[in-house]
DNA sequence: CTGAAGTTTCAGTAATTTCTGAAAATTATA
DNA sequence: TATAATTTTCAGAAATTACTGAAACTTCAG
């Protein structure tokens, strides 16, 4: 497949990008591909129309069927695996935030877990955990919202988004009228 | 310095984390360590502590005070320079959600304006464009939003994030209640 | 101005990650 | 069952990223 100079940019872009959102450059590269190609795609096709290799693209492929951004279909008489992106690119943000929340942040929050379990056993460790504690609550935070979000559907979503910035400016109200002295008492 | 098994095993921890928060393995023991630290600790210090290059770490605290996540301090009758970590852990999310803001979305945003000022140039691009109209829309709405939490307080970042999921659960009686129809319209 | 105390830079090396391509495995067809 | 079509695997090569440490630089005190 050829694909026309700007949609060769927007790909390559996207490779680069990929890495920083949790996938490697051919990885980012192919789910470009497949988002912006009409049809599903062969993995041949793929390797050839970004010039890798057969084996990293089938490598790739798996990576991206287990993030279930992928998926594989077959066409009548026709042996060959066929790809395409599923869902909608909400679908995608939200798989992208609920893969990384559990590379990201899961296991540092499990192991902050554990570790205030244990009797802080000197003044190093006192400060420590004060400092720990933090964390944890604001992991957990994160963590609740996101789940919030994952039940939430694309319109909904967007309606969510929406509205909190709106809500955003209600609290800064808040802080403008109310006087120091209450708001220290929410602290 | 000398860290307990403890703090040592979080500060290590930190660091596998940090490579997946847009810092490299060091820079995320350092900050760790700066973060549960009680007093303030110079250069030396830190390269003593974790066992790493006295130029590594000052690479490091470069990158962390390009941050803003760590300061510069000097105490009085030591020309040594001191380092700690500044602000409370939520102002650190949100210096890592702005930073990553610029690295991960910012670029693909501003490609995307440009591309979609073309007029498509065959049918190709035509669907692709539609496409690139997606994830342009939600990459905006995304950037509008964390704009909007920037300027929040941590009280009410918090508060927030407790509304967030609250509102969540009325939209979904919200689609509970409405019937199909009505809601094929807002799509 | 000199040198001691401290910091930064950066070329080279080490470690890690990604990619290739040939061989092995799988699957369908005759 | 044999064989042809296709996919997957994985050892090693290539590319990228991180780290070291010695040299260069800065700053200050005497």
């Amino acid at each position: 497949m050829n694909l026309t100079p700007n949609l060769t940019s927007f790909v390559m872009h996207f490779g680069e990008m990929g890495s920083r959102w949790g996938f490697n450059r051919t990885v980012g590269q192919m789910y470009a591909l497949l988002v912006i190609s009409a049809e599903p795609l062969t993995a041949n096709d793929i390797a050839e129309t970004l010039n890798i290799s057969r084996g990293n693209v089938s490598m790739g492929l798996k990576e991206l069927q287990s993030w279930q951004l992928v998926q594989l279909s077959h066409l009548p008489g026709d042996r060959k695996d066929y790809f395409r992106a599923i869902g909608s690119i909400w679908d995608m943000a939200k798989r992208v935030m609920e893969e990384r929340r559990k590379r990201e942040i899961d296991p540092t929050l499990s192991l902050l877990r554990d570790m205030l379990l244990d009797k802080p056993s000197n003044s190093q460790e006192q400060h420590a955990q004060q400092r720990l504690q933090e964390i944890h609550d604001l992991l957990e935070s994160v963590t609740k919202w996101t789940n919030e979000l994952q039940r939430l559907s694309p319109d909904n979503l967007n309606t969510l988004l929406k509205l909190s910035s709106g809500v955003g400016k209600v609290l800064d109200m808040k802080d403008k009228f109310i006087g120091k002295e209450e708001r220290k008492e929410n602290r």
